[in-house]
RNA sequence: GGGCGGUUAGCUCAGCUGGUUAGAGCAUCUGGUUUACACCCAGAGGGUCGGGGGUUCGAAUCCCUCACCGCCCA
């Protein structure tokens, strides 16, 4: 006997130990003979995250799919695994390394701190894949990879050395975002825009050479300048008063008439401190509206005057360290045409080792001292900050490895648009070509320890060898060496056999790959590539990637890119896009508002199921989920419905029949039951296919409550309570049978709750389970049209009518009240004969009769073509009553009025499809009749 | 500034390609222990679908516009 509410706690283990034993989630489990392959790789989580609701939803969405496509026979592989998060891993354990006052990771050199990652990720990486299989995630967890492993490795050495080989990998030295505080570049899409408050300092810049212009500072209503004054100075306005030091040029709008002079003569700025003569150049780039129009240019510090330099060939100066202290000292390119005052030089040992917000206020005060602060302005602006140190992000010059993404996504781009990749919902495709169209040289290297490092060695002269292996390296360079005539034959021979030697002559690029260039391998490197193995030919292409919105540019672009160049056949036909998951009042969940829902202890509070559910049945496209608590105890509730319908069942010996068969029940709820079943099943599965989950969760939810639970069940309790006989074993099978059923239906949302039950009502007796739940076929029947429909909704709206009067009336629940039936049918006769009982019980009836008369002093119900009476001489309030039936009638007339002016418009008739037509006729018929019987009831009542 | 999306019942949201009496859950109100379930049952109230304009025989749905809100990219 099971209890009285499901106690998810100390079941879901149990069920997740279940399937463990059964090999539930292996690829191709339960898969039919011939079936097609369904794949879906997970998107590999950081191996430091924990479960977030995002991941949550993320996962739920996953899992519905792969656990229906599994119950449809599909060979199913849904592919897992984590990605090793070069930064924050390496963030992770440095912290980790200093709260336990051991050396830091400078101090044991790279092999041992690598050493000491693996160790932290064996003991405490990965915590995420519990919680993945809390949440009933049904990964093939026995092919779990890690985009660190040996063959993730390898793939991602083969796809390096192919790509430098096609020319689609370079160094390069551009601007970089460089993270001061970790010491390493980052791509774009790891920098956060924060706004600061900060401060736009005027600076004067004096022109060399005496030269003057004319600035205008009066104007009349139309902003023509009236007034004029001359000037020896030009004023740029910044919000990094430390770059000026590295600025090569002052900018000006081309059409700007104050300085059309100066550029034309060529003119000069004297940059203060720095005392270099900076030309002023136009170019469009600078605003003529904001400031004074003209804007200091910093190339190396700055990636739009980057542009500009480049524009006009100017040089690049980096007053920079990597840790974004000024260097000054040494500094060739700054050092390069000055001859520096004593007064200057003075100011440059001030500065020189200053971290660069020092410097800010040093050369603030230096500028304000000499009288060229014009002003200071508050201003609220946009500064790149690092994601992961926090820190604002530097524009650095450095040299790094770049892939030609421009290249890569030209196919990527062009599969899309061709619908051999489509996104859902289909307007995010927007967002991937936009990104895609104006994609950037993707920055690769990272100076960090964790990761791939990169497969490229340098020669004793610079010159690069990019192999996969060292060994490989070692004879590409060996070989070159020769020709160029470094070595002999001979020499290259022993050097060859001399590893100790081949390092010293050959170093290895210190740096590693970008995490998200082997998480873009990751479609096919988890199958098996570069191997030709069997998965690979099997589940590649995959089916779906399922991800939210602000992953497009991480996983989708990349994974196309890559996927298209190495394997020809875009990684996935379908991009599942979801929502992002809000708190109830639809803020961003953030640890600093406080306002973060645990997806674990909403687990612990009401189970995995109750989640799931909620975020399933929240998944709407397009449209975030703003997730209350309130909801996931809804959805609790929904199984405890489920539990105790079992139990009811079960109590009553609904006991499952071997041999049963649908098709052959002959009682009208059975009859009924069994259609109703193959809609549900056929409803759930079309929404999932559609993506449409919400869709899918609301059938599931209705079928199980409303029709399953409401009506067949409540309907079935007359029967149940009978003495034995056919009709109460039909009834008894048919409930175990749709259970059974109900069990399947809510399985890929429900599946610990489900198996749960799939096992205990195998204890009932009944035919031993062949398999557990998750690997059982789904439902596919056909849905077929049915009398019985008819049948049960003229029942369920006589109950329904009936209850309702006797509510409006005030008639008290207790009070049993006869039923006589006028006008009615051969049909409605027969039927009122079968559901006696149903009706008597439900609708709280003393007795049931048919008339040709209505009996006097009663409530009047139309229903169809009959007139149910409830005579309540006594009970009821007669003038209650007129007015009911009066109101009725007024809004019968109204919708008759309305449909009446519809079909009077002649171009309507004429113009709208004639089965639109023919809808409102048969609509007014239908009124009118009713309208007639109303009518006819009231009269009635009135002769009285 | 560019792009995307939203605005429907007190709340959270459905409503796909224009034709419904505009739905659901929660909340509210009324009543209820009846072979499961009070995490329950029955019943009820509540919306001029953000404003304005247009297309159409017909608009919550399509178009334009305005307002407000949100997100992404500058």
């Amino acid at each position: 006997m099971l209890d009285k509410t499901f106690d998810a706690a100390a079941v879901e283990p149990r069920v997740a130990a279940a399937w463990e034993a059964a090999g539930a989630f292996k690829a191709g489990a339960g898969a039919v003979a011939g079936a097609e392959p369904y794949t879906i790789v997970i998107p590999p989580p950081n191996v430091t995250g924990s479960l977030h609701m995002g991941h949550a939803l993320n996962n739920t969405l996953q899992d519905v799919l792969v656990r229906l496509m599994r119950m449809r026979g599909r060979d199913v592989l849904w592919q897992p695994g984590l990605d090793h998060a070069g930064i924050a891993t390496q963030m992770v354990v440095e912290r980790q390394l200093a709260e336990r006052q051991e050396p830091g990771r400078r101090d044991i050199g790279r092999a041992a701190f690598v050493d000491k990652v693996w160790s932290w990720k064996a003991e405490s990486g990965g915590t995420i894949v519990n919680q993945l299989q809390r949440l009933g995630a049904s990964c093939d967890w026995s092919r779990e990879r890690f985009t660190m492993d040996e063959g993730l490795s390898k793939a991602v050495a083969r796809v390096f050395v192919q790509l430098y080989r096609e020319g689609l990998i370079y160094k390069d030295k551009r601007l970089v975002n460089w993270d001061p505080k970790l010491l390493t570049a980052i791509s774009d899409l790891e920098v956060v825009q924060t706004e600061v408050k900060g401060n736009l300092w005027h600076f004067r810049y004096p022109l060399a050479d005496g030269a003057t212009y004319a600035a205008p500072i009066a104007w009349d209503e139309d902003g023509s300048p009236t007034e004029f004054e001359m000037r020896d100075y030009i004023t740029v306005a910044t919000t990094r008063p430390e770059t000026m030091l590295g600025d090569t040029a002052v900018a000006v709008h081309p059409d700007d008439n104050r300085y059309r002079e100066l550029v034309a003569n060529g003119a000069k700025v004297l940059l203060p401190i720095v005392g270099r003569l900076i030309p002023i150049v136009a170019d469009e780039y600078s605003d003529p509206e904001k400031g004074t129009g003209a804007v200091k240019i910093t190339p190396a510090h700055d990636f739009n005057d980057f542009e500009v330099g480049r524009r006009h060939d100017l040089a690049a100066i980096s007053i920079l360290d990597v840790e974004g202290k000024v260097v000054l000292h040494g500094n060739e390119d700054f050092l390069a045409g000055l001859e520096p005052t004593e007064m200057q030089r003075g100011v440059w040992d001030q500065l020189h080792g200053l971290d660069r917000f020092e410097a800010r206020k040093l050369i603030v005060r230096i500028f304000e001292e000499a009288g060229f602060l014009e002003k200071i302005e508050p201003h609220v602006h946009m500064v790149p900050h690092g994601d992961r140190g926090g820190v604002p992000i530097e524009p650095f010059l450095t040299d790094q490895w770049y892939v030609n993404a421009h290249e890569l996504a030209k196919p990527a781009i062009a599969s899309v648009r061709a619908g051999r990749t489509n996104f859902v919902p289909k307007n995010w495709d927007k967002t991937y070509f936009e990104w895609m169209e104006n994609i950037q040289p993707w920055c690769i290297s990272r100076q960090l320890w964790w990761g791939h490092q990169i497969p490229a060695w340098y020669g004793p002269d610079g010159r690069i060898f990019v192999a996969e292996t060292e060994a490989e390296a070692i004879g590409e360079a060996l070989a070159h060496y020769v020709t160029t005539g470094m070595f002999t034959d001979e020499e290259a021979r022993l050097l060859a056999g001399d590893p100790e030697r081949c390092a010293i002559f050959l170093t290895r690029d210190e740096d590693v790959l970008d995490t998200w260039f082997s998480s873009a391998l990751w479609p096919f490197s988890t199958l098996g590539w570069p191997d030709k193995t069997p998965e690979l030919a099997r589940y590649y292409q995959t089916d779906v990637l399922v991800t939210g919105f602000d992953i497009i540019f991480f996983w989708v672009a990349r994974m196309m890119m890559m996927g298209l160049h190495f394997m020809d056949e875009e990684p996935f036909h379908t991009v599942y896009i979801h929502a992002l998951v809000r708190d109830e009042k639809g803020a961003k969940m953030s640890k600093s508002k406080g306002n973060v829902l645990d997806p674990l202890v909403l687990i612990d509070e009401y189970g995995a199921d109750a989640l799931r559910f909620t975020l399933t049945a929240m998944a709407a496209q397009g449209r975030d989920i703003k997730l209350a608590p309130a909801r996931v105890a809804g959805y609790r509730n929904f199984g405890t419905k489920l539990w105790n319908a079992v139990r009811f069942a079960e109590m009553n010996g609904c006991v499952r029949t071997a041999g049963f068969d649908p098709d052959a029940v002959t009682e009208t709820i059975d009859r009924w039951i069994v259609v109703e079943v193959a809609k549900a099943a056929e409803g759930i599965a079309a929404a999932v296919d559609a993506y449409r989950f919400n869709d899918a969760a609301a059938v599931a939810y209705g079928f199980v409550w409303n029709s399953f639970c409401d009506w067949y069940l409540e309907l079935a309790k007359p029967i149940l309570t009978a003495e034995d006989g056919p009709a109460k074993d039909e009834v008894r099978a048919t409930t175990a049978w749709a259970i059974d059923e109900i069990l399947k239906l809510l399985h890929p949302f429900m599946p610990f709750i489900t198996e749960e039950l799939w096992a205990r009502t195998a204890e009932n007796g009944g035919p031993q389970r062949e398999s557990v739940l998750a690997l059982t076929r789904w439902p596919e029947r056909p849905v077929v049209a049915s009398v019985a429909a008819d049948e049960i909704n003229w029942l369920v709206t006589l109950i329904t009518e009936i209850r309702s009067v006797r509510a409006e009336m005030n008639v008290p629940p207790a009070t049993l009240v006869p039923l006589v039936l006028v006008g009615a049918s051969d049909v409605t006769r027969a039927r009122l004969g079968t559901h006696e009982g149903a009706l008597k019980r439900l609708a709280r009836l003393s007795e049931v009769s048919v008339a040709d008369r209505a009996p006097g002093q009663a409530a009047q119900i139309v229903v169809g073509e009959a007139t149910a009476c409830l005579p309540l001489a006594g009970v009821v309030d007669i003038a209650a009553e007129h007015a009911r039936l009066e109101k009725e009638l007024v809004k019968l007339g109204e919708e008759i009025g309305r449909i009446d002016k519809k079909l009077g418009n002649e171009s309507f008739v004429a113009r709208a499809p004639e089965e639109v037509v023919e809808a409102e006729r048969e609509k007014r018929d239908g009124y009118a009749e009713r309208r007639d019987k109303v009518a006819e009831a009231l009269a009635r009542l009135r002769a009285e």
